[in-house]
DNA sequence: GTCCATGCAAACGATTTGCATGCGT
DNA sequence: ACGCATGCAAATCGTTTGCATGGAC
């Protein structure tokens, strides 16, 4: 994934007009780390060092971080949205297993045939290879 | 879509152990005839003609035809989950103005250089004619 | 008669909201 | 100093569950 230094999470975010509190770059912190990370386990990592963060405040954060496209929302079939950075478009590769999830390059250009389409969501379902083992 | 009989519908529920109840038929056929619905309005409309059906009801028998792979559920950015008759694999397409669904036919092999795929859920996102206008 | 399905009400989990306080700019 | 952001608690929404009743086989 894309090295993402804190201080282009602050630009990222002033762009967009949001104040890069420190709890928002711990959040955006979060899902760059882990890549895909539903709302539950940022709070729960988050906590360790940031014991008075309220889940209320993740979720506003990853409200208004969604609304200005700086993450991105993953809803697979089988657990709780996730979240990753936002980057050029890719397919994910759900383990029907371990429900872990996995970027796929795409190529946007194969979708042409479709008409005109602003956005593409390719989830891909099987088992990933540490679970296959 | 693919019309669907109430003769079929009760060997289709039967084929997978379940009972072919009114309210399970009644579900079934709403599904079918709007191709693509929600919960909500799935209960409002057998209401009319079925003032006593519970939304429990709904929920419970969704769970079980979903279980059975009898229907499949179609989980969109904005809008709550809706559900159509399960059919051969397609893809979505979503309208971003009115969130309608549009059934498009894929290949499946077109997807096969992505690995050992299961199952591929698809979504398209644009506008749709309608909106277009 | 047994078993599964229904429908009501209560419980539940995830998310949202209101509001007083605090902090960044 | 102003306005947005935080954090708590309460409210809300969608969905699930428990349980007593009813109906199908």
């Amino acid at each position: 994934m894309d090295k993402l230094t804190s201080t282009s999470m602050q630009e990222l975010l002033k762009a967009q007009g949001l104040k890069a509190t420190p709890q928002r770059l711990a959040i955006l912190k979060e899902i760059a780390k882990e890549g895909h990370i539903s709302v539950d386990n940022i709070y729960l990592k988050i906590k360790n060092n940031f014991p008075s963060i309220s889940l209320a405040t993740i979720y506003k954060n990853i409200k208004s971080m969604k609304d200005a496209e700086i993450i991105y929302e993953i809803n697979t079939q089988d657990s709780k949205p996730k979240y990753e950075i936002k980057k050029k478009t890719h397919a994910h590769f759900i383990c029907q297993l371990c429900n872990s999830v996995e970027d796929m390059e795409i190529n946007k250009d194969d979708f042409k045939n479709y008409g005109d389409i602003n956005e593409i969501d390719l989830y891909l379902y099987g088992i990933c290879k540490k679970c296959k083992i």
